[in-house]
DNA sequence: ATAAACCTTTGAGTTAAGTCCAAGGTCAAC
DNA sequence: GTTGACCTTGGACTTAACTCAAAGGTTTAT
């Protein structure tokens, strides 16, 4: 049994992210006590490290809310699903690193071409590039 | 000389664009005609352009900022403050495709261990390894 | 008994780069 | 002289995932 404060330190997050999470549907205490504070126990816990587990590869929470509900109802999902979503993810990923790769590839050339020496930048290669009409 | 709309539609962007550019100090148009109109001439055409491309090549506006703020004064700058700028931007870059690319392997891991079959999830690998303990 | 450290809720602010809306003024064509 | 397309401003809204503040209640230690 874990409150707020306690849970979150254990799993290095803010007390308020936990709030947000309950918010966003991602993990409701299974309790409260008299006064009203929220009690968070082993299961909630484990939920929680699957969530930033889950983040961490790199899932949004909405995907990891997706996720969940699967997790708790595996029986009516096959494995199938989840293997599609996660490969879905990957594609998009590579996407992403494709994009990056090539804006990489820009800059190093813009780099290259410049001398990058002390002297004013009134003939600067990167600015003409940029400049340029065309 | 061109109205707002017609700079806009030139450039494949919406006018909204641009006076959120004029906001932001990126883009001041020349002019205003009589009855306050924006009035861009062909220097502040060029200038989007300069924008554009830097925002395609990946800088941020606040990056663009700086950018035009040395070509704009570039006696005063030398060569190496901008390739500094251009490749601590690069760095940065890099810095995002490698996690990006932890990312995608850990989920290509994940992917791989699963058998992705028309069975029920209830022994998923993927839903296993996000549970697990520890 | 009181101070420190915790907890509660509601609601607003953060970042980036726009996008959209309302209420109204202007311009060109027919 | 009136449509319709364009322009003006100010301000609100968008996404994602928090983070913070205010005003107050609770617990724990001294």
């Amino acid at each position: 049994m874990y409150r707020i404060g306690e849970l979150a330190k254990l799993n290095q997050i803010n007390a308020d992210t936990l709030r947000y999470y309950e918010k966003n549907g991602l993990l409701k205490p299974s309790g409260r006590s008299a006064s009203g504070y929220r009690v968070y126990n082993d299961a909630d816990a484990q939920q929680l490290r699957f969530i930033l587990r889950a983040k961490a590869i790199g899932f949004s929470l909405t995907e990891i809310q997706e996720l969940l509900e699967i997790d708790h109802n595996r029986a009516q999902w096959a494995c199938q699903d989840v293997k599609g979503m996660v490969e879905a993810k990957a594609v998009l990923i590579q996407t992403k690193i494709d994009e990056l790769v090539q804006f990489r590839d820009s800059l190093q050339h813009l780099a290259d071409a410049c001398c990058g020496g002390p002297e004013s930048a009134e003939h600067c290669s990167i600015l003409d590039a940029l400049e340029a009409n065309s």
